[in-house]
DNA sequence: ATGATTCTGTAACGTTCGTTACAAAACTCT
DNA sequence: AGAGTTTTGTAACGAACGTTACAGAATCAT
């Protein structure tokens, strides 16, 4: 048995990189040979074809994600915590050298409503960050941070609902004042918890 | 001179319809040549090339929701007419017999990154709903409906990253109580106007 | 070292892609 | 009616697509 010369997680990591800059469709496989320094034949050797590896790219993406959620159960006051979250967004769409955007919205946009394996793992995606959301918020409400009346669940949707506009939104205003946007989004979504 | 046996306008609005539905890069000229009910020749005399009827598709599609933002600058208080839009949002997204989204929030993602001149179409669509929310406040500041030292930019710019947040959600928890989310979502963006 | 097994590079597969060439058909105008 | 012009259908273009076949290289176990 020979192994193999590289480490498919390596190889995952290169991968998501590239479809998430282009997307799924505008990805060739020579896009990837050249992003993954694989030849096609491992490639496909060891993945089996171009919609499994992004499947797993997809995942992949999510995984890197948890640590950017992690803030949620951290300490602090929950609107500081959530705050931080946004802002990391923000940063995060305007620091990017080539403007990445969300990997999870495009997957949506692009594949969901034509590809039921995909539109699954999007909707977990989607899925951690409002539970993530809906636990931190639930445990503030216990200690009396949050007020005991508030419907958690809508407040959790409503700020997940307001990370992926501004994904759209910082994707969409590119060459505009798009950092005094963003905050203005976040100051006015944080205003209501 | 022999006339064209067809409305450009028409073939517009059906290009759109595919383009819509299926993105950019995922249709081919096959698809629009189905879609249109024109062979290639007649397509490209007329248009020129496939991303130019993009152009003038994603164009014509916001053509088409000034009506919807019309509600706007309607009767009524401010608050009432701007969940009416943003229920029209649901509606729209819930209604689709193939879920079709909001096509310039598909072309933010899918392209804008790497085609300047989508990129200005889009933010020219997203900057007409702004406008027109920035406009609406506006008035309804002015009139005392909105307090004085409310920031209606940040307001504007806020509903709007709402609906486009919407539109991402709406698609990417297909299979899961979608009315119900986005529910959640306008209750909460409308109790912070 | 040898055999068994797996990985990798090369080449090609058949399809589909967006686009163009061209001739015949169709219409307006004089 | 006939000249002039434009549209349309057919066919094909070269390029790129995702995928596969296959032989040789590389590594493990013995």
């Amino acid at each position: 048995m020979r192994p193999k010369a590289f480490d498919p997680d390596d190889i995952i990591d290169a991968a998501m990189k590239v479809f998430w800059q282009r997307g799924y469709s505008a990805t060739s496989i020579q896009d990837l040979e050249e992003g993954t320094e694989l030849g096609r034949s491992s490639i496909y050797n060891a993945f089996g074809s171009k919609h499994e590896l992004y499947e797993r790219s997809l995942r992949r993406y999510q995984e890197l994600k948890a640590e950017k959620i992690a803030v949620l159960s951290g300490p602090g006051p929950v609107r500081e915590r959530i705050r931080r979250l946004l802002m990391d967004v923000v940063d995060e769409e305007l620091s990017e050298e080539k403007g990445l955007g969300c990997m999870t919205a495009s997957a949506a946009l692009e594949l969901a409503s034509h590809d039921p394996s995909i539109a699954a793992i999007v909707a977990q995606n989607l899925n951690d960050l409002e539970s993530a959301l809906y636990e931190a918020l639930s445990r503030a409400r216990e200690t009396g941070e949050i007020a005991a009346d508030r419907d958690i669940r809508a407040l959790s949707r409503f700020i997940l609902n307001t990370v992926q506009g501004m994904r759209v939104l910082s994707k969409g205003y590119l060459g505009h004042d798009r950092r005094q946007l963003l905050q203005d989004v976040v100051d006015v979504a944080i205003k209501v918890l």
